[in-house]
DNA sequence: CTGTAATCTTTATGA
DNA sequence: TCATAAAGATTACAG
């Protein structure tokens, strides 16, 4: 019935992409894509539930929101929202017992690193959080509480959202999935733009895309440059100044008039304009 | 001129490093490190308090809790926990009104995407978030409220952790400063490879400033045109096609080459990047 | 962020 | 080839 996948943990991202389609495959055959109409847009996002998992109210609640749902025996985690997105769900008092639980399994951060160790985006869903403070007045184990989630944020860098109740919790796994699962997983962060009324509003609103340009810095580039292009062109043409021990100093031009562009200001904004080359991974 | 020693500088983020320690020495001179005996064990841990946070009762607790508290003007995020961990507080009604935008305030994506690039280690504190849904009832937006965390755990991959009131985001402030300022080195644990924003992406942010430039059109656009500079200038080149009897028909270049860009779009974006007078009304 | 309305580009069709 | 209409895709906007 259930044959877990043979290879073991050597390559967390291959193992978690191929047991989240192998379930598909087992329960869909081999044309699942096409039968779960996987990636399109529209598409019902497809949840695979940990058969263990004590509440299959989620279930219910997740079909409920439109999700296809499969049962199956998870290792690692209760839903699997996509071939690399692993969500642990717990309540809040189930986490103030892990936090106190012994030291092996019970412990929640030892349980929360295996996960992370066994899949690739772990996700700790905290349903119901103030139950995890016990009884009002109960307060003395509050920093050990927050200890916890800030070990858990920080150092195990799992990302934590907190949800009110066991609806919402089926939401967030909802949206979770219907994210992960979207045509493609890069989708540009929407910009909110303002209501501008004048042109050169929006213009400052396009050097707001910059690295280090908020409100403020726009309008006075534009005030200066009079127009993007005017600005773009100036910013290719400014140089670094370095020291004679190699250390940048400053920089040329008519951007060292303005205050409030420096060096590194010119550097990450040369690159994020000329760059060619994608580069995973890098932090911006 | 001297050319740059490469890993010198590697990015931005390396300012902020050095902002807590500046800070530091000037409030308590070159031996600050002796006077706040920084990096012991049993040491009282300093936290970095942006003056212009509202609550100064945050302060006041965090003393109370045994903390050294430093007010400065800080650019991005309201608390300095180290040199590299940078705390931004939300309440969570503010939260609320910056995922619906309030008319003129940027929303949370594009605010924590600037604290993401001004820092190294940014982290939400979300303050009675449960404030964040409004009142009982008012869940028809509920999917936009989580949606907005997931979005800030998993793509801006911004750490959340959920506190009850204005004493325990105190207490957590307090922990984070205690660990990121303890001897201790953290690097035991095996890190993943960090999912942030790419290069890439956020060069397709850069573009969606433009008229009538969305996620899809900005990927499109950086597919194909590699880098925005590369992209703009190709598009002050693109010509305007009429028919014989003056009506618009298409464009000239490479653009043309690519779906879903048209004449209008040319004539728009143009008029952006070049116009230097300003413009009242709307010019689309 | 989400969902709907408005807008643009593209394709189809007839003059 | 041009003009117009319908269809399809994406952005703009409001909540």
């Amino acid at each position: 019935m259930n044959s877990p996948s043979e290879n073991e943990v050597s390559d967390l991202e291959q193992s978690e992409n191929n047991l989240f389609i192998e379930i598909l495959k087992k329960h869909y055959g081999d044309d699942y894509q096409e039968k779960l109409r996987i990636g399109e847009k529209d598409a019902k996002p497809v949840i695979i539930v940990d058969s263990r998992e004590k509440s299959s109210r989620v279930g219910k609640k997740l079909e409920e929101l439109g999700a296809t749902v499969i049962m199956e025996t998870l290792d690692a985690g209760d839903y699997l929202c996509s071939g690399n997105t692993t969500v642990e769900r717990k309540r809040g008092d189930d986490f103030r017992s892990s936090v106190f639980g012994g030291s092996n399994t019970s412990n929640v951060f030892e349980q929360l690193l295996r996960l992370s160790d066994a899949v690739e985006k772990p996700v700790l869903l905290l349903e119901n959080f103030e139950k995890a403070f016990g009884p009002p007045g109960g307060d003395e184990k509050l920093s050990s509480i927050y200890g916890a989630m800030i070990g858990i944020a920080l150092r195990l860098d799992i990302p934590i959202i907190p949800t009110r109740n066991i609806t919402d919790t089926a939401m967030v796994l909802f949206r979770i999935a219907k994210r992960q699962q979207g045509e493609y997983t890069d989708r540009g962060i929407a910009r909110r733009i303002p209501k501008s009324i004048t042109l050169k509003e929006r213009q400052a609103y396009v050097l707001e895309g910059l690295f280090k340009v908020g409100p403020t810095k726009s309008h006075q580039l534009i005030e200066e440059f009079k127009c993007p292009i005017n600005f773009f062109t100036e910013l290719l043409n400014t140089e670094i100044v370095y020291t004679k021990s190699g250390n940048p100093k400053g920089i040329t031009g008519k951007l060292a008039d303005v205050k409030g562009f420096g060096w590194k200001f010119v550097k990450a904004n040369k690159k994020l304009l000329l760059e060619e080359k994608d580069e995973p991974g890098e932090i911006i």
